[in-house]
RNA sequence: GUAGGCGUAGUUCAGUUGGUAGAGCACCUGUUUGUGGCACAGGUUGUCGCGGGUUCGAGCCCCGUCGCCUACCCCA
């Protein structure tokens, strides 16, 4: 039997059904917060991520569907989307129009190549929006609320936790003495951590590692050393939920795992699923699209994991619907066709093309979740009429072919 | 890449010390010649992941291999 590869799943029934659902409603709800759809290829030039994601990333570094397609380019299948949407934005030069501000949402599936587990596979689905033009941080609160809208209405409880990993101007001062603090204890943090300090060396702060998350009790937060400006954005964020009503908590660890962030970053998590606790993250990534030599341009982002998602999300009770139809003698087929024809303008229609017994006839309607079983037996086809059993009621009725 | 767990019917799983391959659910038929869900009765369903070894005999023991799951790392 050939199967799926690893870390690929087929959805179907149950799934697809939790899948599209949850499109639909974050699809709702981002068009309400005016953004408008973008699809991106699934394939890029590998320098792309590189360039964008970031080298020092464990996606770049270890966990890419790279290879050489027939013409020789080294290409990749995405990891995100953030930056193909990114690539869209400034290859359609929407980069030069200054003054206005695009907002675009996505979905797709996405590629790691990493040992797949609960909430992680190598092929999986995001939806996402990335606001472009807007450097004020009401759009980090509007894109936060947004999230919550979406979990909202999906009935999920999420746990917000935000955080600032400031700019150009204060990050790199705090990066140094963040440095010097991890150069002191060296000995006593664990391995990655050690490699940490030289590729990037924020995310020591994210390590789970029990000794190095006591050691770095100690270390200097980047909180308490913030700019001006990025000091009272962030509180300016904090105020803004407030006044919303949307609770979060500050989590000065909080270090997103790709390396364009800037300023506000976020997470949605839920207790709820296993390790995989992250359900949707984003944040501000005001230098990205110079990254990729587009004109400098600030931006505010987030995607979440419609996999995750699916595991939580309560489903509305499916509801009987749509049209079962048969006949009891196979002569009879024909006048089933037009008939069908004619209600599938409105509603569903699943016409079955054997003759059975009239009891088989309401199973296979009660199988595929049918509102009405129609039938046209011996009777029905001397009188011209057909026999509709409305399931749900239990009630029966006969009527001309014509009027049905 | 590392560690642990698991592979038996469509599915969920049992299978004793190594001795004829099992159950629930699902499916089909009937009770009901034209009335679904419920009940009862009967019935169908197997490369025991794959390959080798030990044995008179292997689902069970041994070796190898593949796959799945969970966790680490990292992330949505």
């Amino acid at each position: 039997m050939i199967k799926a590869l690893r870390g690929m799943k087929d959805l179907s029934f149950e799934d697809s059904s939790r899948f599209t659902y949850i499109i639909d409603i974050a699809t709702d709800i981002a068009k309400k917060y005016g953004y408008s759809y973008i699809e991106t290829p699934i394939l890029e030039e590998t320098k792309l991520f590189k360039r964008s994601v970031g080298e020092s990333s464990d996606i770049v570094g270890k966990e890419m569907y790279q290879f050489i397609d027939k013409g020789g380019n080294d290409v990749c299948m995405r990891p995100e989307g953030t930056a193909g949407v990114v690539r869209a934005f400034i290859q359609d030069k929407l980069d030069r129009r200054q003054n206005e501000k695009f907002k675009f949402y996505y979905y797709g599936a996405m590629f790691r190549y990493e040992r797949p587990q609960k909430g992680r596979l190598r092929e999986f689905h995001q939806f996402g929006c990335e606001s472009f033009g807007e450097d004020l941080v009401y759009e980090d609160f509007t894109i936060i609320q947004m999230v919550g809208d979406i979990f909202k209405s999906l009935g999920i409880d999420y746990r917000l936790e935000i955080n600032s990993l400031g700019c150009s101007r204060c990050m790199p001062p705090y990066r140094e003495n963040l440095i010097n603090f991890l150069n002191g204890c060296r000995d006593e943090l664990c391995q990655d951590c050690n490699r940490r300090i030289e590729t990037n060396p924020i995310r020591v702060l994210d390590c789970k590692n029990e000794k190095c998350k006591s050691l770095l009790r100690e270390s200097p937060k980047l909180i308490d050393n913030l700019c001006s400006s990025c000091s009272s954005d962030f509180n300016r964020l904090k105020e803004l939920l407030d006044i919303a009503n949307i609770e979060y908590s500050v989590n000065s660890n909080l270090v997103r795992g790709l390396d364009y962030y800037n300023k506000t970053a976020f997470e949605f998590v839920s207790s709820s699923i296993g390790s995989q606790s992250a359900i949707a993250g984003g944040g501000r990534y005001d230098k990205l699209v110079e990254f990729v030599s587009g004109k400098s341009t600030p931006a505010v982002g987030f995607a979440l994991g419609v996999e995750r998602i699916m595991e939580l999300v309560k489903m509305p009770n499916r509801e009987r619907d749509g049209y079962y139809m048969g006949v009891m003698n196979s002569s009879d087929i024909d006048k089933l066709f037009p008939l069908a024809h004619r209600k599938r303008k409105s509603s569903s229609v699943t016409i079955e093309y054997r003759a059975k017994k009239l009891k088989a006839h309401l199973k296979g309607a009660d199988r595929i979740n049918a509102r009405y079983c129609v039938v046209i037996g011996e009777d029905e086809a001397k009188n011209g009429t057909v026999w509709v059993k409305d399931l749900e009621k239990s009630e029966e009725s006969i009527l001309k072919i014509d009027e049905f």
